[in-house]
DNA sequence: AAAAAAT
């Protein structure tokens, strides 16, 4: 492993003039297929990571969300396969030249889908490879031989020890959502499937965030790669507005439902943090007059895939889902995220509210912060890189519903002597004078005691690019504003109706 | 603390 590599390739520089497809020595079937996609410019990664996929080199590229990653690396890839495109039939002059992994199924579908329309005017088949279906047209399909498979990795490592396929000819990986491929969680399926591979290969890393450790992790896979960063690291997305307020975890169901009449919100993603709360707030938000669907790892992947198909098509709400919805997934034209929850790691923040502000477009991310989401917060500033700034809100009213676990509630083993909860009554709390929100003494609290520090930042090595972000972000905006690839029409939604509870007639603010 | 990914 080397530190300083050589012989890096020339990447050029932020073109001041967006890079066309068809200017940079493409095969002119992949040019095509990126016209057939409504593209002609580059975006800034695209424009970064071709030159350096097409060299031959491994490559950790970091860039904000919707700034077309999947192009980045997919384009180059194939152009590379095609130098020694076969049209044989037998599958032994197709053995999988290329591994694309990603972490969740959703997203594998959603990188198929581009790949597949990226070689449609080649004679390169691909395949995507997921759990929770059936597995038998995978292994035909897989018998039958393809030059590409996209895969989550327990499903590949199934067939791999069905022996449906051999990774031994694999000329290409690429780990999708790197940092959370290379996380506890994944690192042994992970280990497991790069030991099929050979040692000689061509390594991309790809992800809107990057930890220092998980940097240094990802070194160990890699051979002298290139490292390109567009933008900030670990930077949100700059058309998001990002708004946090501060609600008693009583009322975040309540200001939920406020926030997306206020805001004329069509559809949102709302984040929670466990399969449980998804369930429940979707079913709980379904009283409201919402259209919801809820979508985390404990539904069927039938449901699953249901539930995003109506949420892209139009047909939902809000869609309640837990970080399986985090990372990679396109929703065209999303408004809004709202975070329930404050995520457990900082860097899903930033994947969660990446869902919106999209191609340029714009976005609202609200964060429901609550006395237990406190210390969470702490991470994500550090992350951020600046404190947050806390919007002003007020419940209005009181919330029309208990909590959804309230109703089922088994009794408590010692329920009579604990003092009473207040979410028991909520009516009976406002009108006891009880407050919404109890303001803390801030001056006494060492969550808003500790003076805010800039973190140290390390400068970029030499070798490590860096784009502007500005120019990046511009020519992203202008580029995807222009073109609208992959955007079906979207069903018209009815007009978004929240019944108002009686409760809420009253504009007067909860809060004291 | 949670979620994800094989059944």
């Amino acid at each position: 492993m080397q530190d300083t590599p050589q012989a890096i390739p020339e990447i050029p520089a932020p073109p001041s003039a967006p890079l066309r497809f068809d200017a940079v020595g493409l095969d002119a079937k992949l040019v095509r297929a990126v016209h057939d996609q409504g593209y002609s410019t580059m975006t800034p990664i695209q424009a970064a990571a071709l030159p350096v996929v097409l060299a031959g080199r491994d490559m950790m590229g970091a860039a904000q969300t919707g700034t077309g990653k999947t192009a980045a690396f997919s384009l180059p890839l194939l152009q590379r396969m095609l130098r020694h495109e076969t049209s044989s039939a037998s599958p032994a002059r197709h053995p999988v030249r290329a591994l694309i992994l990603t972490p969740t199924r959703e997203l594998a579908d959603q990188v198929a889908q581009n790949v597949a329309a990226y070689a449609r005017h080649t004679q390169l088949r691909s395949l995507v490879v997921y759990g929770g279906i059936d597995m038998k047209p995978q292994a035909m399909a897989l018998r039958q031989g393809v030059e590409i498979v996209i895969a989550t990795p327990g499903r590949l490592l199934d067939h791999l020890q069905a022996r449906n396929c051999s990774l031994a000819q694999v000329e290409f990986v690429v780990l999708d959502e790197a940092d959370r491929m290379l996380d506890i969680g994944f690192l042994p399926d992970l280990q497991r499937i790069l030991s099929h591979l050979p040692k000689q290969r061509q390594t991309l890393l790809f992800s809107a965030t990057f930890s220092g450790d998980i940097k240094k992790l990802a070194q160990s896979y890699l051979q002298s790669p290139q490292v390109i960063e567009v933008a900030r690291p670990n930077a949100t997305a700059t058309k998001v507005t990002q708004r946090f307020i501060k609600v008693d975890e009583d009322f975040k169901h309540a200001a939920l439902v406020q926030m997306v009449r206020d805001e004329n919100l069509t559809q949102a993603i709302v984040f929670v943090n466990s399969k449980l709360g998804a369930a429940r707030l979707a079913r709980a938000l379904e009283r409201d007059g919402l259209v919801t669907a809820a979508l985390h790892g404990d539904k069927s992947q039938d449901e699953r895939t249901k539930a995003l198909d109506a949420f892209k098509r139009g047909e939902v709400h809000l869609l309640v889902a837990t970080d399986v919805a985090a990372r990679g997934l396109d929703v065209a034209d999303l408004p809004a995220v709202f975070n329930y929850d404050v995520p457990f790691h900082a860097e899903d923040y930033v994947h969660r509210i990446g869902r919106t502000g999209r191609a340029g477009a714009e976005g609202l991310a609200v964060t429901l912060v609550s006395v237990r989401d406190e210390r969470l917060i702490g991470d994500l500033e550090k992350l951020l890189k600046k404190p947050v700034e806390w919007a002003p809100f007020e419940v209005r009213g009181l919330p029309r519903h208990r909590p959804a676990f309230e109703a089922t509630a088994r009794p408590r083993r010692d329920d009579s002597a604990a003092p009473p909860r207040r979410h028991d009554a909520p009516g009976a709390a406002a009108r006891s004078e009880a407050p919404a929100w109890r303001p803390r003494p801030a001056p006494s609290d060492p969550f808003f005691d500790q003076p805010y520090r800039e973190p140290e930042r390390s400068e970029p090595a030499a070798w490590e690019r860096t784009v502007d972000p500005k120019a990046a972000l511009a020519q992203a905006a202008q580029l995807r504003n222009r073109l609208s690839p992959n955007i079906r029409t979207r069903r018209k939604l009815p007009a978004l109706f929240v019944a108002p509870a009686p409760e809420m007639a009253s504009d007067a603010p909860a809060t004291v």
